[in-house]
DNA sequence: GAATTGATGTGAAACAAATCACAAAATATG
DNA sequence: CATATTTTGTGATTTGTTTCACATCAATTC
């Protein structure tokens, strides 16, 4: 049975990623040990939150004395299952799949593309450190390296059919960019990355914000923004 | 006094994009009228949420006869200021920045980058049909076009200094790729896109899942996932 | 044209997330 | 070593969002 499968990320989930971002910066920096103030005015949000939510997540500080950022760390490597590392494949090496496919940062967080696949024969001959596939060797490099996320980055029109072959070789988790709501069984993670949204939607507050004068409706309007 | 600002789109808006799209599909397989429960069959909600969130909007249908799409795309159309253009620029044409300044679907939603920057001389011979200019023609361009929103892609070492560069010539709205949290005064509306993160929380995500095996704890899980 | 049906629109209720407030613990101070 | 100080951790409260429930209206049926 397959439904439409959308799926936001918890804010909270968002937040304790940026607090490790920070947590890496401040290690690099010599930093040692933080206090929850010190990642709030990190990160532009309340101590509070902060720890809240480490509470949520199971995260336990010190009293008086703080986390130190080594401890967090590790909670965190743990959390994320980042002392593993994932492979993902990659499905359409066209202009964002070839970007994609390029960004480093990935692998400095254990996640490594270890294939990409396009239909386009053409495609297959992209001079890159990972190779090309066609779609023909899918399953088998996928079973080879226990794939169990992709990144969908085909055209609208083929990206219902890209994600059942997915489905159909044990892929359970897909980042998919093309502008489409998938259908998938229900087990399976769809994370949609709209970027025309993410732009249209900077577009509308900018609009409402130059509209607005007063103070009054400004504290309004910032009711409409989460930190 | 810059501080940080970061924002997500409400869900609401999200769901409104979302109910947008679907209704341009539907206009195209030459339908004419929805029901609150068409939309909710089409994008995964509940006919409710469809209702309440276009109350917020402000958005009427006819009691019984449902929507007439042309007035709900209407409506949206001005909602979202798409009946007129808005000029962006983008900085940093490197791997992801020229994927974006190829992507058609910002300028059929009226988007338009109308010019690239790039501090690298070599970058500006590419050879494409948006200008790539240097950095010294931001402020000219900007306000030649009134730019009021930005796309930033170059690195994450970079990013702070070019989005002072952009908030002093004028702009109010920043899409940023560079996984760093800009500080801006509070006037400009920050869109943190973060792709690590979102690969990442799907990873999380899926490894809560394969552990499960019980269906009452699958439930739990679910909580987690907002439709 | 009265009765029935089917959809909207929105307060009320239930649920979820963020903020507040403070007890508890660890450290520092005198 | 008793007291003051600082920071955590978490119930209680507030605020925000989603779901429910139903009055309201418009179309259809009899
Ligand atoms: N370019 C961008 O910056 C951008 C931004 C946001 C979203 N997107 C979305 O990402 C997707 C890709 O965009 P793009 O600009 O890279 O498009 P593109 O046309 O450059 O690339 C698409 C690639 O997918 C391949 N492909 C097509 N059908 C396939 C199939 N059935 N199986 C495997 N591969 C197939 C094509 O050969 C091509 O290489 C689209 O859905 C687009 O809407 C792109
Ligand atoms: N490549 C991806 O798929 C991807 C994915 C997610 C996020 N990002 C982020 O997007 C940003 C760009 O990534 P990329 O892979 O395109 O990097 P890149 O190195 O390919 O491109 C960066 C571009 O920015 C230019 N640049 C550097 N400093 C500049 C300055 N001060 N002013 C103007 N231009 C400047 C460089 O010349 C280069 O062309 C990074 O912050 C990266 O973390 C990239």
């Amino acid at each position: 049975m397959k439904q439409i499968t959308k799926y936001v990320i918890k804010n909270s989930l968002k937040r304790i990623f940026l607090y490790r971002s920070c947590l890496v910066r401040l290690k690099m920096m010599g930093v040692e040990k933080v206090f929850s103030y010190t990642l709030a005015n990190e990160t532009g949000v309340t101590p509070d939150q902060v720890r809240k939510d480490f509470s949520e997540f199971g995260i336990k500080g010190n009293k008086r004395g703080g986390y130190k950022i080594n401890e967090l760390l590790d909670i965190m490597e743990n959390l994320f299952h980042r002392n593993k590392d994932h492979n993902i494949v990659l499905i359409g090496m066209g202009n964002l799949g070839l970007a994609l496919s390029k960004y480093s940062k990935f692998v400095q967080r254990n996640m490594n593309i270890v294939a990409t696949f396009d239909i386009d024969p053409f495609k297959q001959k992209i001079r890159s450190d990972i190779t090309v596939y066609s779609m023909s060797r899918l399953k088998e490099i996928i079973d080879r390296f226990r794939v169990k996320v992709a990144i969908l980055a085909v055209p609208e029109i083929s990206a219902q059919e890209v994600a059942d072959d997915l489905v159909r070789h044990g892929i359970k988790g897909i980042v998919n960019f093309a502008p489409v709501l998938l259908k998938v069984p229900p087990d399976v993670i769809i994370n949609n990355v709209n970027l025309c949204d993410e732009l249209e939607s900077v577009i509308y507050y900018v609009h409402k914000q130059l509209k607005v004068e007063g103070l009054k409706n400004l504290e309004i309007l910032y009711k409409d923004m989460k930190y």
